[in-house]
DNA sequence: ATCAAGATTACCT
DNA sequence: GGTAATCTTGATA
């Protein structure tokens, strides 16, 4: 794999934790009427399947979490207070149900298509662009990402990763999840420690 | 049919 | 630090 290349759908077929760790970094690419916005991961949160009770697929398969239930390598999005949006990878075999949250991205490609579709306006301020994609609700307005999203494949052309090296350990920071209400103790949010674009420290 | 909760954000004091 | 906004879904009857 070099830093051009599409992460292959193996790379979401593994241990939920792990792959949540290993895409700190990774680019996060959309195509939105040929123009590429892209940035990089840098806070994730990790849902397993049926044994994490913060997990949507905790009660089993739904109408609304059906794809979280698909085999590694999908998106699944999903509609929450009555207005946000929020955006997961869906990680391991089909039928287990595990994702990955994405929280935090560092803009790279698309700067200004990115503050159009969040604050409306093209040139934002320094201040403005760590609060563009510093969520994961923030996020999905930022890249234009709502239902029809949601079941797209990684593999395709509207959404994907790209590959970047590993982040060493000693730079991935480890806390308790945000916003849940049950197990509340585990520590599956990680985020890339010093990074000024994370959504909390 | 009804209802409470929600993997959040923005704005207020 | 507190809370309103806003509406879909899943659980219960």
């Amino acid at each position: 794999m070099n830093n051009l290349s599409k992460l292959p759908i193996e790379f979401y077929n593994r241990e939920v934790k792990s792959v949540a760790k290993s895409l700190l970094g990774k680019i996060f690419v959309r195509r939105i009427d040929g123009l590429l916005v892209s940035g990089r991961i840098v806070e994730v949160e990790a849902y397993d399947g049926r044994n994490d009770e913060a997990s949507h697929s905790f009660s089993g398969m739904t109408k609304r979490n059906e794809v979280m239930f698909r085999n590694a390598g999908h998106l699944y999005v999903y509609f929450t207070y009555g207005m946000h949006f929020c955006a997961n990878v869906v990680i391991g075999k089909e039928g287990y149900g595990a994702a990955v949250l994405i929280r935090a991205i560092e803009p790279i490609e698309g700067i200004s298509m990115l503050a159009k579709n969040r604050f409306n306006k093209e040139n934002i301020s320094p201040k403005e662009l760590f609060n563009l994609c510093s969520g994961p609700a923030k996020i999905c307005q930022a890249f234009g990402i709502n239902r029809e999203q949601n079941g797209i494949n990684l593999s395709g052309g509207e959404i994907y990763i790209l590959y970047a090296p590993e982040i060493p350990a000693s730079k991935i920071a480890s806390t308790t999840r945000i916003g849940i209400k049950k197990s509340i103790d585990l520590l599956w949010r990680y985020y890339i420690k010093d990074n000024p674009f994370v959504s909390k420290k």
